[in-house]
DNA sequence: CTCATCTCAGTCAGACTGACATTC
DNA sequence: CGAATGTCAGTCGGACTGAGATGA
């Protein structure tokens, strides 16, 4: 031990809800980041894979709203994601607006794959916090967040 | 009542602590980012001006490690405070590779006035929360955050 | 020589805006 | 007609990297 001063922060940042959520999303998603880069994805990708397979084939519209993402993103990612071949694009008979996505097989797969990577940066990130805690973190945030929404 | 579906989000991200702490973040940064706006600030300025005040006159390397800030974006706040007088950048004789940077009357008086702003973003932002969830809240993300600092 | 400090230039991913053509 | 969809181009703030100059 040196007399290395420990830079404590400043309490009006240390006591500021916002600024813990955003500064904690700094670490977050800098592991969410380094997890799927490790697997070739981004997070916006995996989101929409998880709305695939919850939801079955989808508009990239519906996928956007339900993922939380602008439609002009969703183009980039869905183009990234056929390339791949984990999704295909086909236009909707239905409606000629739309394209609907589909998952692949091979999209599946991968998901799984993301998903144990993605389960392992929880475990990294809430590392400090018990089951109970991390539950208790869960709802607080799912509260504050469809609060959010609805306004 | 048609069949717009309500759009609900997939449970793999909604059940994801790092999911709902980025996305939340997202909000939360807006309700910040709109209400230092209305007051002419960042919240860079805002966390330098929080440390200066809480700690006394200090060089920018310590600002940045205070408030998580990288040096390079210390050059420009404090460049931006320097031009609104709210600090004073003054070379440090003991050390002449420092600059110390000192809080103006000025910049004192803006703080408060931040911190008002700052919040009212707090009870918009943890409307659905009582005061106990709050610290709930604040105790969890100060654990995680600690924690990450500290890898 | 090594290390810290300040500075600048530039990158990067994510969130978002505006516009446009197409179709409902 | 107004509204929704997909697409593209571009903006924006925040986080970060790399390098250089100076000095402890």
């Amino acid at each position: 031990m040196q007399t290395t001063p420990s830079y404590e922060t400043p309490a009006r940042l240390a006591t500021t809800p916002s600024w813990l959520i955003t500064h904690t999303s700094v670490h977050a998603s800098r592991l969410v980041q380094e997890a799927f880069a490790a697997n070739g994805a981004r997070h916006y990708q995996y989101a929409l894979l998880a709305a695939l397979a919850e939801f079955g084939p989808s508009s990239q519209a519906a996928l956007g709203r339900r993922c939380g993402i602008d439609r002009s993103d969703v183009v980039a990612a869905v183009n990234d994601l056929v390339e791949r071949e984990l999704v295909e694009r086909t236009p909707d008979p239905a409606d000629r607006r739309r394209n609907t996505i589909t998952l692949t097989t091979a999209g599946k797969r991968r998901l799984t794959k993301l998903d144990k990577a993605i389960g392992g940066v929880q475990d990294q990130l809430l590392a400090p916090l018990s089951a109970a805690e991390r539950e208790q973190l869960t709802g607080l945030l799912t509260r504050v967040l469809e609060h959010q929404l609805r306004e």
